[in-house]
DNA sequence: CGGCGTTTTGAGTGCTTTCAAGACCGGTGG
DNA sequence: CCACCGGTCTTGAAAGCACTCAAAACGCCG
């Protein structure tokens, strides 16, 4: 099997599995609402299929739709006026991209896998959120999250050694992945090392340097491209919290 | 006039001018009400009055309170296991403190002046958002403005030099003030130079060294104790932009 | 097989930190 | 009223960690 059949299938799974409603299986924003309701927002919205490196949406875009996603990953990015970028998050299956309180998106939102997402205009979103109290604060919880994760990252990367940072990288990824109800031993990991950098504020020779020294220490393999498989996560914790000797 | 009384003298004119019901004038989480759900709030809170220096609430205390910041300045910080705090931000007239998804709160929030609060127990908060979907929306919007402002912060500390942060720091201070519609040449910061860089992920030193720079520069001055008067706010927003020759 | 983007590794530089000491300021008690 | 004290701020010198620049290895795709 090449791995562009294995891509479609496993696509195919997924629309099978949890979006023929917009979600009902998964943890994202419509997981509070009951099935007539669910039909409802399904008609509202459309559901849309996109490669790899797709942009779903520019910063300073017109904001006039918001998004869901269904399965992929995608990464947020600020470009700053000399041209380095900061990655503001990356987004999982099951959270929502897009809903701003601005007239323009504040990043760039790009998919660094396939990926399905629903995809909602704005005034429809507006009304959805009226009619279906539950939907609204269910957005509003997921906003919360969101905040307190990256105040988590702020911590992350204002006050810890570049080798404890790739560490919390990895542990993040893991809980990403926990939050998903999953438990594969091999975990997707589609980002670059210039992904990783500038969502770290390091470069992308440090995260490199980071990753071979983790594999020395025989705390992980990379057995194939794009995949991680964490041998030792107590360790990583341990220096991702400086919770280390020294 | 002395600077004890000109303090209780602009303290006395706020609490007349906006907390009678909580907040009718201020840009808080009230802005949207009308007046009879307005008492109906004021009804469940109380108004609190606590001096510089209060722990309002610790990181890991049950987040059974939800506060409106009526006037005073705030810090917000997470402690490392290491012993070193990352200041998450500051919180100004207007804005919520302690609404979390979790049980618990996820970061100590702490006076820096003087400060009077409005105080809602969560079940009561919980009541009034599904009472009135206008204020879950505001909510919902001022969480949203608060995760950009978190990624904008991200973006500073994570990718910009000891000055530029510095500079970004004053210019969001201008920010925060202009919000509130003040005017005021001579800006309130009380925050310590250990605050500023537990914000930018820098040490006091390197802070210190960049407030003096722009001080030997002529881009500011801090006539009092606290204050800060900023001379060339073009000059500032460059270098936090990065927006200078070099 | 060749080309291109990503990753790795090395060497040297530099910015920020660390460590240290002194200055400044406000509050307090003699 | 003034001296003292603690906390904050400033300044200097040295060290260290991550960055920059550079080149080679790797792996994917056409």
């Amino acid at each position: 099997m090449n791995p562009l059949d294995a891509t479609r299938l496993s696509h195919a799974l997924q629309v099978d599995e949890v979006c023929a409603t917009c979600g009902s299986r998964v943890a994202g924003m419509c997981k509070p609402m009951d099935p007539a309701s669910l039909d409802e927002i399904a008609a509202e919205s459309e559901r849309v299929t996109l490669p790899a490196r797709s942009i779903v949406f520019r910063e300073g875009d017109n904001a006039s739709r918001v998004f869901s996603l269904i399965n992929g990953i995608a990464k947020l990015t600020r470009l700053l006026p000399d041209g380095k970028q900061q990655v503001v998050g990356f987004r999982f299956p099951g959270d929502v991209l897009g809903y701003t309180g601005r007239r323009e998106y504040p990043f760039d939102a790009e998919l660094l896998t396939g990926a399905t997402l629903c995809r909602l205009d704005r005034p429809k979103m507006d009304k959805l959120l009226t009619r279906y109290p539950a939907l609204e604060r269910r957005l509003l919880d997921l906003c919360v999250q969101e905040l307190t994760a990256t105040q988590e990252q702020l911590v992350t990367v204002g006050r810890r050694p570049a080798e404890a940072r790739v560490a919390a990288f990895l542990v993040s990824l893991v809980e990403a992945r926990r939050r998903r109800g999953k438990v594969e031993r091999l975990l997707e990991m589609p980002m670059t090392r210039a992904d990783i950098a500038d969502f770290l504020g390091l470069t992308l020779e440090t995260v490199s340097r980071s990753f071979t020294a983790f594999r020395k220490r025989g705390w992980l393999r990379e057995p194939e491209h794009q995949k991680v498989e964490l041998l030792d996560l107590a360790a990583i914790s341990a220096l991702a919290d400086g919770t280390n000797e020294n």
